[in-house]
DNA sequence: CAAGGTGGAGAACGATCGTTCTCTACGTGC
DNA sequence: GCACGTAGAGAACGATCGTTCTCCACCTTG
């Protein structure tokens, strides 16, 4: 018996998803071995395969804990804005994300971009995504004084800065977007 | 000495480009192998690497080839519309895109998210695509009356309705991007 | 101490892949 | 006919990778 206590297994998982999505994210993650997980994280082979049972596994677990963090991180940001200001809260936070050290865009699309196409978890996994982030950019229109009809074109500018800002490295583009944002509100305003 | 005549190396050229092109966008650089696209070419092997000195340098091929039929096709179309409706043209291009069979987004943003962290080869022609692409959508907007600063707010639009529209499945994202860019237009009409 | 479960280090395995090589056949120029 | 350069088919090579296995040290429980 003697089964390890879970507080240690969770502090396990918690180095073993954290080296792996340092590693994914900066280089891709059919460029990154197990073994180098296994050097970043210090947790060995055989401990891995006994918490992931594939290298695929282990991919969802670091997608799905990266969206908590990163929609947290956004949402606390956005959050401490006042509602008029909110959508443009979250222009902020790209600004502030794109200029961030190791910014290499966003982690779902370029997932998508390398494995889209073979593994349908994956798929899956960023579509959930996308969905949460819109629906979160949807909430702060809304509260911001949006017509809702104009949120999906904020998700378009989102997406699009994000896109360009990590191809062009040019955190400026958060800040066309807020302007585009700004001109979209000033315009529905007169209705 | 008996040379291959140029004419017929050409077509290997080009049937080989063509069945690493599907191959690549539909299942992603890595996980295409090149045998299958000596299968997919009917090129041998030894012939392959003949015309190209390594996979990488395929594919850098590949993505020229398609940046240029790519934006000749876009630019036919959206050349034919009268001056005042070309940023309109260039979304309703899009939204065809978007539904054609086999549709599976930007190949130079998934090829970014595959390579762009091990590849700076494939970073540099990716930033040329871009570049031109944007370049064009500028060209469009003055041509239809918009102001030059509010042209790259119409690239975000078009990147974030390409990634959209991939991630979702979506073809409609195209015309959401559609709608925001005459917004924005007719506000910015007023200054 | 004894017994047994656990994990670490790293070798080993089996598969795949990019690339090159071998062997053979064919067409061309003298 | 003969030498030569070329190309096709596919085996072979060397490297890498995901995954598993071996061996041993360690800890716990009685």
């Amino acid at each position: 018996m003697a089964e390890v206590a879970p507080p240690a297994r969770d502090a396990q998982v918690s180095r073993l998803l954290a080296a792996a999505e340092a590693l994914f994210y900066a280089r891709g993650v059919q460029a990154v071995g197990m073994d180098e997980i296994r050097a970043g994280s210090g947790i060995s082979l055989k401990r891995i395969y006994q918490l992931f049972r594939t290298k695929s596994d282990l991919l969802l677990a670091v997608l799905e804990r990266r969206d908590t963090r990163w929609r947290e991180d956004l949402e606390t940001f956005v959050d401490r804005a006042p509602d008029a200001e909110r959508v443009s809260a979250i222009f902020d936070w790209l600004h502030d994300w794109f200029q961030a050290p190791g910014f290499h865009g966003c982690a779902w699309i370029n997932t998508f971009g390398e494995l889209g196409g073979t593994d349908a978890a994956v798929v899956e996994s960023v579509q959930a995504h996308k969905r949460a982030f819109h629906a979160f950019v949807t909430r702060a229109a809304v509260e911001s004084g949006y017509p809702t009809a104009v949120a999906p074109a904020l998700c378009l500018l989102a997406e699009g800065a994000i896109v360009n800002a990590s191809i062009n490295g040019d955190p400026a583009q958060a800040l066309v977007a807020k302007e585009a944002a700004a001109l979209l509100r000033s315009r529905s305003d007169r209705h």
